[in-house]
DNA sequence: TTCCTTAAGGTTTTT
DNA sequence: CCTTAAGGAA
């Protein structure tokens, strides 16, 4: 067993200790992922279990397709028989089993509603139920929905619950039960099952079918869960049903890593699963194998101001690496100026790749000012996340389409091509036809078949041609294969023609989109992995991936631009972490609560413990907001950070320092600020600049008292020697820049006195 | 019913 | 800044 011999201790108590309940606190960076795989691995290798017994479950579609990769890597083929993937693809895969879903009254078909989709038909339910649109908005009912069922609480359990009613009323929203009610019938009308549903459902099967529920637990023996803190209720309601049996449940998690609890992840599951398996093996994994010892302190400094965690104590034998360097820019152009120039620099100063450096933020609007900036340069870049290629208008127009054809009872579907290309059916029509169906308790494809007591004249015999051309569409999909009945549908409905009439660059860039897909389909019937390559098959898969599995770029040398929910579990040997500043990150949504700042905080820890090299940080103190500039204030969370981990960037820092740079950077920032900005940046009067010849004293002579020349911070007194921690201290008072206190392991200081 | 113009309102994160 | 809702005219 070699693979045994790559793992450090705890790493091999986690991997050997295979039976019974366990959990693993892994430490961001700890080789979490290498201990999973082995651990599964171990299972069917040493331990001889058949891979079927194995369930895997993550979070996204990457890290499931990760796993299995490596598992493959050390098992072989065998791995392809574990069941591994999302909690949602492994269990709409159940729930589309023989006598599984159906018991709930779902075809073996059923669709699966997105977000959008659900947020249709809560509009539309809404507005049947003559309430104001603007008090339920889509968002806020979605969300109160898709909480409710995260906890398991049924729309019946929901009217029935006094506190929950009784709260609802105080935020003048008393309607918010019956909506529930009313979406829930819609959806199952539909033959439609949202995010959400599938976890609810399965557990509602689990729970009211006991054969199935047996029939599970028998065959998985073994069952692993990734990032457990990010579970919601009803996810861990599941796995605990199906581990109760052989109680080989192992989960692996970080709390400090915990950032999902706005969709209902909750961190007391980590507790709750201590309570319900109170001889669980816990092992920790506190060895960072991933960053320098300065970044690795610098976010154990940032988590510690939390109150809410799991004691550990996160450490490296890694290099001590870098200072973290704080950038501050005038605007957020400025800001996407200097990091580009940054980038730049250490590039060609490092010999790296593009490849090597990631630009995190917060939100996916802050991406706009960094491209521009990197363009400019001829950086090369690539954006992960943002609006998927299957969030587009005419994919899902053409997706909703074929959505129809194979289930002529989808609601959302049919309200998105219904009049699409424009055919004459208005929406007033459309709600006389939904209506209509709602009254008969009739399926609106019935209605559509004989629409005359609804609509009139023209309508009925545009309606008409709809009908006659879904039908044929249907009959097209049972006899040709999946590509070519696409084929068929986007041509046929006139999607492709209308596209293709428009010749501006946007609609150009449509086209080609749909064309992609047509690729896309053509690549999942020739894939011979593929079992089913039915057109629903196809549909079925597309329906639970999401952005990050688009990641067929030919080259891929590029600088990585995502939000930092995206870069959980990567890493990138530079990091730059930007628009910290208040209001945006932390987020003003999440200074309302503590656990809600916590969170933002854990976020911030996240997004540090992605750099391995070095970190960068960067703050606008003016943005453009909703169109209009806004001031900004430097974000607390750069102050959370331990100031002997973190400096300012000398070499850019348009503001506190002169910018003496050498080489690329200087040149660089000079040729743009002529070519770009009109307003030359002056460096403050009474900059300090140091002396050609600064050669900084022995710290060890530093005491009490002294008068000390800093390289940037110039002159100035030191008022404190700390010698209490790890690290020796001294605060020091400067003439321009007031008190800092600084780590004598670190700063350059030479002694006047 | 459609299409055009104008107004308003909203950007947190995602399976 | 952006997208979507609403209002008005053909």
């Amino acid at each position: 067993m070699d693979y045994l011999e790559q793992l450090n201790p705890s790493q091999y108590e986690g991997v050997v200790n295979t039976e019974g309940p366990t959990m693993l606190i892994a430490g961001a960076g700890s080789g979490k992922t290498r201990v999973l795989t082995f651990r599964i691995a171990h299972l069917i290798k040493a331990k001889d279990v058949d891979p079927f017994s194995i369930m895997a479950l993550t979070f996204t579609n990457k890290a499931a397709k990760e796993m299995r990769e490596r598992v493959e890597h050390v098992v072989g083929s065998d791995a392809r028989n574990i069941w591994m993937g999302t909690f949602h693809s492994v269990f709409a895969r159940l729930l589309r089993g023989r006598d599984r879903g159906t018991r709930l009254g779902y075809s073996q078909n059923f669709t699966i509603y997105d977000v959008d989709d659900a947020k249709t038909i809560i509009k539309q339910v809404v507005k049947e139920m003559g309430l104001d649109e603007t008090v339920y908005k889509p968002n806020v009912v979605y969300n109160r929905i898709s909480a409710a069922k995260n906890q398991l609480i049924s729309w019946q359990a929901y009217l029935a619950n006094g506190e929950l009613m009784a709260d609802d009323a105080s935020n003048l929203r008393p309607e918010m039960g019956r909506i529930y009610k009313t979406y829930q019938e819609r959806c199952f009308k539909a033959d439609a099952m949202d995010f959400d549903d599938i976890l609810f459902n399965t557990d509602k099967l689990l729970k009211d079918h006991l054969d199935v529920l047996n029939e599970l637990q028998q065959r998985f023996k073994y069952l692993l869960i990734d990032e457990f803190q990010d579970t919601n209720l009803c996810q861990y309601s599941i796995v605990r049903k199906i581990a109760s049996a052989y109680r080989n449940i192992c989960v692996v998690g970080d709390d400090a890593q915990s950032i999902y609890g706005f969709r209902g992840a909750d961190i007391t599951n980590i507790l709750n699963f201590e309570r319900d398996y109170p001889d669980l093996k816990m092992f920790k994994l506190e060895q960072n194998y991933r960053s320098t010892q300065n970044i690795v302190n610098a976010a154990n400094s940032v988590i510690k101001r939390n109150r809410a965690q799991i004691p550990k104590n996160v450490w490296t034998a890694n290099e001590q690496g870098n200072q973290i360097e704080l950038i501050k820019a005038l605007s957020d152009n400025e800001e996407g100026r200097l990091v580009a120039s940054s980038i730049f620099e250490e590039k060609m100063q490092h010999q790296l790749k593009f490849s090597d450096f990631a630009i995190l933020y917060r939100t996916n609007s802050q991406s706009r000012a960094m491209e521009e900036s990197l363009r400019r340069l001829n950086i090369k870049y690539k954006i992960v996340g943002g609006l998927s290629f299957y969030q587009r208008k005419e994919i899902k127009d053409l997706l909703a389409y074929m959505r129809f054809v194979l289930n002529h009872n989808d609601e959302a579907a049919f309200r998105r091509i219904i009049n699409l290309p424009k055919r004459g059916i208005g929406d007033t029509s459309v709600d006389k036809l939904i209506l209509g169906a709602n009254d008969q308790g009739a399926s609106i494809w019935d209605v559509l078949q004989d629409p005359k007591h609804f609509v009139t004249g023209r309508t009925i015999g545009a309606i008409d041609e709809f009908v006659t051309l879904i039908k044929r569409f249907e009959l097209e999909v049972g006899r040709k294969d999946a590509y070519d009945a696409a084929f068929d549908i986007a041509k046929g409905s006139g999607l492709m023609k209308e596209l293709y009439e428009d010749k501006t660059v946007e609609g150009l860039s449509r086209y080609e989109n749909v064309q992609e897909l047509l690729n896309a389909i053509k690549e999942f019937v020739e894939d011979p992995e593929k079992e089913d390559k039915s057109l629903s098959a196809f549909l079925q898969d597309v329906a639970l991936v999401t952005g990050q599995d688009e990641d067929k770029d030919r080259d891929p040398d590029k600088v990585t631009l995502m939000t930092i929910h995206m870069a959980k579990g990567l890493e990138f040997k530079y990091v730059y972490i930007v628009g910290l500043e208040e209001d945006l990150f932390p987020s003003q949504m999440m200074l309302s609560s503590r656990a809600d700042l916590e969170e933002e905080r854990r976020l911030f820890y996240v997004a540090i413990t992605r750099a391995q090299k070095k970190l960068y940080l960067s703050y606008a103190i003016t943005r453009y907001r909703f169109g209009r500039l806004k001031n900004c204030e430097k974000s607390r969370f750069i102050d959370d950070i331990d100031p002997g981990y973190i400096k300012m960037s000398t070499k850019y820092s348009s503001m506190e320092s002169s910018p003496v740079s050498s080489g690329y950077a200087r040149t660089l920032v000079q040729g743009i600020k002529k070519t770009v900005s009109s307003q030359p940046l002056k460096p403050k009067a009474t900059a300090y600049k140091p002396p050609v010849d600064f050669k900084p004293s022995d710290n060890a002579l530093l005491r009490e008292g002294m008068k000390v020349e800093h390289p940037k911070f110039g002159f100035g007194k030191v008022e404190k020697m700390d010698f209490s921690g790890p690290d020796k201290k001294a605060k020091i008072i400067f003439d321009d820049f007031g008190e800092k206190t600084l780590l004598l392991s670190f700063a350059k200081l030479k002694i006047h006195e």
